[in-house]
RNA sequence: AGUCCCAUGGUGUAAUCGGUAACACAGCUGAUUUUGAUUCAGUCAUUCAAGGUUCGAGUCCUUGUGGGACUGCCA
């Protein structure tokens, strides 16, 4: 274990292994396969496997468990998407694979013996009568008239039930706890509800299904989890959880702690809200650059690493708080910086013919791949009398401070030449469509010459070896930072520039190697990845994952 | 309205037994720079409120205030 700052739940870890109470810390994750993995889930993961990371020496563990225990919303194709995130991630479960749904008869046989502890009976109201009865956080709630049923009456129903003698919601096997507890949870809670459902791992096997306060307990316990992990919503609950655990029979104690989940600004992060947003369209899908899936951070290029010290950066509280994004992205560039190969890359071109340079010669210049770190090594580049430039890099009425080309003006190309403006070119709309400039010879390399103004150096790709591609930029989902909160709802504050496409953008040479997935820096422009499904040799496809920082942006 | 949880710079967190409130991000200023990036230096800014205990309170007590959770046969 390292020494750093422990955090209160890593206290209680510390703790409990001081005491000799464990031998060693075993947590799980315990995703419901009905959806998507999103940036939320990675604190879970991160903090469920980073425990049991710290204290490997000693034996300790995470699992992977899916606690699919409600067929109608659980799927296969889910399962696999799960396990693929977690892995993408940087997590391995090794062996430690299970499905809550392997412990049915487990389930089963606890609450039986529950029933013969006369603490737990069958209830064939309504469910709305059921829920009359609760009562709400100001009333108490009424007892069930079928709450003194005889252990034997229990049994024989339960049985009926799980041997399909009831429609769904035609019976419930509910905790006999305490109808007037402050805690509604407590107020003879359900158990098992009849579902005649096909569950993705069991089949048709089942009818009955536990519900989450029931099982969750006990798979904890069944897998001898130490400390179970969860949110603050689940704080209430944790009164049931020791219930369970107490009453029946389980191979050992497991204990609940609760933390605060994850809130960003500007992203939604809930399966229901991604299913609306894949649904209607707003977006192209689960794994759509935008989203804060996880499935969407990979396929945008957000390096795993970057999530991984985000999530630890974050840190682990109660304290519900909603984190800006610009923690997410400082890891994103900061990762990035280092290990981004760099590369030159025009989005909105516009040609520059240096007149002074003859129209079949060309050479060879030396850039280095990422100046951060010389092991990257350098490429060539060729230089040529047609070449492009970012439109927004000349400016025909430019700002005193604007260090790029201006009329009359100087600038180098990076790797390159200084080049001064000597004309150009305008259509009708007064828009540029050439500039003319002249090298000044003997400056590749070389600082600029006597009298020459060249305060910085731009990006550029050759017409002769450019590649075309297609350039994907990206930004905020959402205009608002609490979509939630909009007016008119989240769909209400769709951020309409949310995605823009480049078609004719111009790429040096060097792209060509690129793979699927494969991350770079476009000098000046950000970080980009090649796209994960579209990219390929013939049709390039860049997601841009995130700008560079940006001091001059700001304060134009 | 009841029960439970939470409250530290703009954001996320730290502060051993009650003993100098600190770190990162963001912002701002400057230096360096063949990426207006990076790097470096500096800077702004903090204990929800009121009482109490104490030589001493972010930390303990009381009362407020603000935020969150709970009234599924979802998880």
């Amino acid at each position: 274990m390292s020494d750093e700052k422990k955090d209160f739940i890593r206290e209680i870890i510390a703790s409990d292994l001081e005491s000799e109470k464990h031998a060693a810390p075993i947590t799980r994750f315990p995703p419901e396969p009905n959806g998507y993995l999103h940036i939320g889930h990675a604190k879970a993961i991160g903090v469920n496997f980073g425990i049991a990371a710290e204290y490997a020496d000693l034996g300790a563990r995470c699992h992977l468990r899916f606690d699919d225990t409600n067929p109608v919303k659980e799927d296969t194709e889910y399962v696999n998407s799960i396990k693929e995130d977690i892995a993408w991630l940087g997590y391995d479960w090794k062996e430690h694979l299970y499905f809550a749904s392997d412990y049915f008869d487990f389930f089963y046989d606890c609450a039986v013996a529950l029933i013969e502890k006369k603490l737990a009976y069958v209830d064939t109201q309504t469910p709305d009568e059921i829920r009359k009865q609760r009562g709400n956080v100001n009333e108490v709630g009424t007892p069930s008239p079928h709450r003194e049923r005889t252990v034997e009456e229990n049994i024989e129903l339960f049985k009926k039930m799980r041997e399909g003698g009831f429609q769904d919601g035609g019976a419930v096997l509910r905790a006999n706890i305490d109808m007037e507890s402050f805690n509604m949870n407590m107020r003879d809670p359900v158990l098992y509800r009849v579902v005649h459902a096909h569950h993705h791992n069991t089949g048709d096997k089942w009818c009955i299904y536990p519900m989450y306060d029931f099982a969750h307990p006990l798979e904890d316990a069944k897998e001898h989890i130490t400390h179970s992990l969860c949110s603050l919503e689940f704080e209430n609950h944790r009164p049931l959880y020791d219930w369970v655990v107490e009453n029946c029979p389980v191979p050992s104690q497991p204990r609940q702690i609760e933390f605060a989940r994850l809130n960003i600004g500007y992203t939604v992060m809930s399966k229901r809200k991604f299913i609306q947003l894949v649904d209607e369209g707003h977006v192209s899908g689960w794994d759509d650059p935008r989203m804060s899936t996880l499935s969407g951070m990979r396929r945008r290029g957000y390096p795993p690493e970057a999530i991984r010290s985000f999530v630890k950066t974050v840190g682990l509280t109660k304290q519900n708080s909603l984190t800006d994004l610009s923690l997410l992205e400082f890891e994103i560039r900061q990762h990035l910086n280092k290990v981004a190969l760099r590369k030159m890359a025009v989005l909105d071109p516009v040609k520059v013919i240096i007149t002074n340079y003859p129209a079949d010669g060309s050479e060879k210049v030396e850039v280095p791949n990422n100046p951060e770190n010389e092991e990257c090594g350098s490429r060539e580049l060729t230089f040529a009398r047609e070449i492009y430039i970012e439109r927004e890099d000349f400016l025909v009425d430019a700002p005193k401070k604007f260090f790029r080309l201006r009329p009359e003006g100087a600038v180098r190309l990076r790797g390159a030449y200084i080049i001064k403006h000597v004309g150009h070119e305008v259509d009708e709309n007064n828009e540029v469509t050439e500039i003319h400039c002249e090298m000044i010879p003997d400056t590749i390399g070389q600082p600029a010459p006597e009298g020459v103004k060249c305060r910085t150096a731009i990006h550029w790709v050759s017409d002769c070896d450019a590649i075309d591609a297609e350039v994907r930029l990206y930004d905020r989902l959402f205009t608002e930072e609490l979509p939630d909160s909009a007016e008119g709802g989240y769909l209400n504050c769709l951020n309409p520039a949310s995605l823009k496409v480049i078609h004719g953008a111009k790429v040096e040479p060097s792209i060509a190697a690129m793979t699927q997935g494969e991350r770079c820096q476009f000098e000046r422009l950000g970080y980009f990845c090649a796209d994960l499904k579209d990219h390929d040799l013939t049709k390039p496809v860049f997601n841009r994952i995130i700008t560079l920082k940006d001091s001059w942006g700001k304060k134009k």
